[in-house]
DNA sequence: CCGTATCCACCGAGATACTG
DNA sequence: CAGTATCTCGGTGGATACGG
């Protein structure tokens, strides 16, 4: 179940973001590129749903709201970090390992995609 | 990436099993209840390609093929593990935060659900 | 500024049946 | 025994446009 939370698209860098400090919905959202407002929102909200993630709206003129770990969430950062530091060491591998398995297949359907 | 990875349905079920050593398809099939012949087919394919998992087909009869987990694939144990125990310990917490969410949402559209 | 609404494509996953 | 072949469906994530 933890995986999965933490496994889908966008999670593991909102973390990332927000691990340095509480962040505004717009600054989330431009240090994760590629993020459509939805989806954050999505994100956001899911990670609030598990407490991991806290929101606090401030009554302002113009309106602020801060995302921001909550004492759980970043108990998640540990091992979070174990992960992030084992890809790190071993994306190469991984990509490589891709690398020659799909030209391995290829050679062996070489003659019949010819 | 290597978050999407572990974090899809099976893989970490599948590598709970190959941890203690190599097994046969049948093997994992019973111990990962609830899988299909398909999907395990998959998860394992895609493991064996990112260099995870190793295949070895025993040329007897009856046919016999054996899956474990490479040494690159071992060393993700370690993490692995890290993620499961926050798991377990902080479960409870997640559960019990989605449901006083869930709950105070139920709540707030009651009148208008009613 | 901080989102929501709507629509849609894609894919993971399951059910079922069949085969080297 | 160890898969493959089809078909189907639901849900995630994305594009785009609009609202409080």
């Amino acid at each position: 179940m933890v995986l999965q939370r933490i496994g889908d698209k966008w999670t593991p860098l909102v973390f990332q973001v927000l691990k340095d400090g509480p962040q505004r919905f717009s600054a989330i959202r431009a240090a994760v590129q590629g993020v459509t407002p939805k989806v954050l929102t999505q994100t956001l909200r899911t990670l609030e749903r598990d407490g991991l993630v806290s929101r606090t709206i401030f009554a302002e003129v113009p309106p602020r709201v801060e995302y921001g770990l909550t004492p759980l969430g970043q108990t998640l950062l540990g091992p979070l970090d174990a992960v992030r530091a084992w890809a790190e060491e071993h994306a190469g591998k991984i990509l490589q390992s891709r690398q020659d398995y799909d030209d391995q297949a290829e050679a062996s359907t070489a003659v019949v995609s010819k």
